[in-house]
DNA sequence: CTGTTGCGTTAGTGGTACTAACGATATACG
DNA sequence: CGTATATCGTTAGTACCACTAACGCAACAG
């Protein structure tokens, strides 16, 4: 081979310029990749995220209306309409209007709800150790905690110092 | 109910069950956060990420084809071209058929483009900063050390075990 | 009854990742 | 030479995701 093909990435002593630097870049790189996989395993069983994301959060806080699980999911309200449908046509969820305030539906996850729950958590089981198979276990608390603190720290940009 | 209404994240000691375990969805949320800040600090200066990054491999690089910087970038070659026409635009970058292969471009990178990279650098370190904040520097290079990680094995799925 | 607010729905925008095809040029092979 | 094939830049289009605007309806406060 000759020497001039393989450039890449590692320079070694050359300071890596811009592009490394960015947390954003390494961030989003990581994210489109991990979205495709995660993307790629539930579209296998005919699922998207958000169908997970709902079913999980109905299953953890019980029936709600679209709102709270809008703010819930922080998925969009007018997005979330559409994931509804297909949960629905699948048998997953029963949409039904709220007796109290007919506003509202109820969401509630069924029976065969629960199983579609069980079964998208073992195929993202299965994404997440294949992503995360080159670190240990210590590596893995690590990075859940910074990404985390990140995260946190993105969330509140304005007032809302701590839990006053 | 006692706490009833920012019951959110913290439940302690429960078990938080499926969401938080998904490291997708923490970098998604991460990266979808980046991407909001970064993009609106760009937008600010009237840039977009793609500028950057293009800018920045020029300048360390230097000219190159499309099809090259394509391969470089990660940009897919049909979308560098709206990327091109805006740096060309602004005066940042020339492109002019190569007289060896006239099936190529080669892009250039002007004086004013180097002002501009010098620029949009400014601007994103100042959100990296931003964005960092609540790490120290050690934790930084965790992060990134253990992101690289998963990054590069994400870049590898089959075969090529290493660079035999 | 009237204005206001919350709810679910529809529609649409803009950015990002990705594929397909096409005209033009370059290269390889017979 | 000629013809097949591959590459380059470009156009167009797909699909998903984050996000906004507006609308009809029900609830509620006055």
């Amino acid at each position: 081979m000759e020497t001039g093909d393989e450039t890449r990435f590692d320079r070694g002593d050359e300071t890596p310029e811009r592009l490394k630097g960015q947390l954003s870049r390494l961030v989003g790189m990581t994210a489109a990749q991990l979205r495709r996989v995660a993307g790629d395993a539930l579209g296998a069983v005919g699922a998207r995220k958000d169908h997970f994301v709902v079913l999980a959060t109905l299953a953890e806080f019980g029936s709600a209306s679209q709102a709270a699980l809008s703010d819930r999911t922080r998925i969009y309200k007018s997005d979330l309409v559409a994931v509804l449908n297909d949960l629905a046509d699948g048998g997953w969820v029963r949409r039904a209007p709220d007796p109290v305030d007919r506003r509202r539906n109820v969401v509630t996850l069924t029976d065969s709800g629960e199983r579609r729950l069980a079964e998208l958590d073992r195929v993202l089981a299965d994404v997440n150790e294949r992503v995360m198979a080159p670190l240990d276990h210590d590596e893995r608390r690590q990075l859940f905690a910074l990404l985390g603190r990140v995260n946190a720290h993105l969330d509140t940009p304005p007032g809302r110092p701590g839990h006053a």
